[in-house]
DNA sequence: TCTCCAATTTAGAATTGTTCCAAATACAGT
DNA sequence: ACTGTATTTGGAACAATTCTAAATTGGAGA
């Protein structure tokens, strides 16, 4: 992405442009994979791991970032969450895949009607696993 | 719930029949609190933490309980699983509601749409917040 | 019912992901 | 360019969770 989207992404959301906040929006929009804050340190070095926690501190409370928190490492996993989009994971390899195929509204309607509330947002994560053969292809 | 329907949802789940699952199981099926270990603990005084901890684990394990991560109080809260739920969360109070209005079908169909896996199960929590004023009942 | 042993429990130590601190730096509006 | 505030930083501190190894226990089989 350019640094003139990622200033104008950082401004929309009223945050400053520093240097480390660019680095790491933009490692998060083009690398989908989902990394903890200790891996965004290995790979931007150059970024104390005390800044990686105070960015993405700073980018999950504006809402371009979400937490994985599901996958049994004990760490927090970051997204970005530029599109809203729905997680399908396999327990067994931790393997995370991006989805958008599924209209969330009547999700809302549903917890509006029981709530009452303004409904803001989702997350989901979907679970599931590979089928072992093709039985039920036939 | 009784001790004999414990008993039988342990053994469906192939665990073994302590005293303290007893106890754990029966205090997140009763209350739906959606409690921390250290609160659990500290409801059941006479269950060691390690054994709070480990006894999580293997409910989690076998589907009888989910956590839920997103409280931002940095600890996993625990939650009986034994209908499967959706949870409308209002992220100013960490207010947690269990609801189940809502057919996942169409979701685990579109899931297996983009894998083909089998889809197993979910976790879904929607955000929102009560809303300030009445303007929109008009 | 009794025995036996693998599974479970336990207290406390150890680990580790994350937060805190206070000094140095850098952004953005003027 | 100047200034004030927000941000960054390394390292110390914290706290939730896991580990350890010894003691206990549930339950399958005799």
């Amino acid at each position: 992405m350019t640094e003139q989207n990622l200033r104008g992404i950082l401004a929309e959301h009223g945050l400053k442009a520093t240097s480390q906040r660019l680095k790491i929006l933009d490692y998060l929009a083009t690398n989908h994979t989902h990394p903890t804050a200790e891996m965004i340190h290995k790979d931007l070095p150059m970024i104390s791991l005390a800044t990686v926690y105070n960015t993405l501190e700073h980018l999950v409370k504006s809402g371009l970032v979400i937490t994985i928190d599901q996958l049994d490492d004990g760490k927090h996993h970051y997204d970005y969450y530029g599109e809203p989009h729905y997680h399908i994971i396999n327990p067994e390899t931790n393997e995370i895949i991006d989805a958008n195929n599924f209209d969330m509204r009547p999700l809302f309607e549903a917890a509006r009607e029981i709530t009452g509330w303004n409904i803001s947002g989702y997350h989901i994560e979907v679970y599931g696993h590979p089928q072992d053969n093709k039985k039920d292809e036939a």
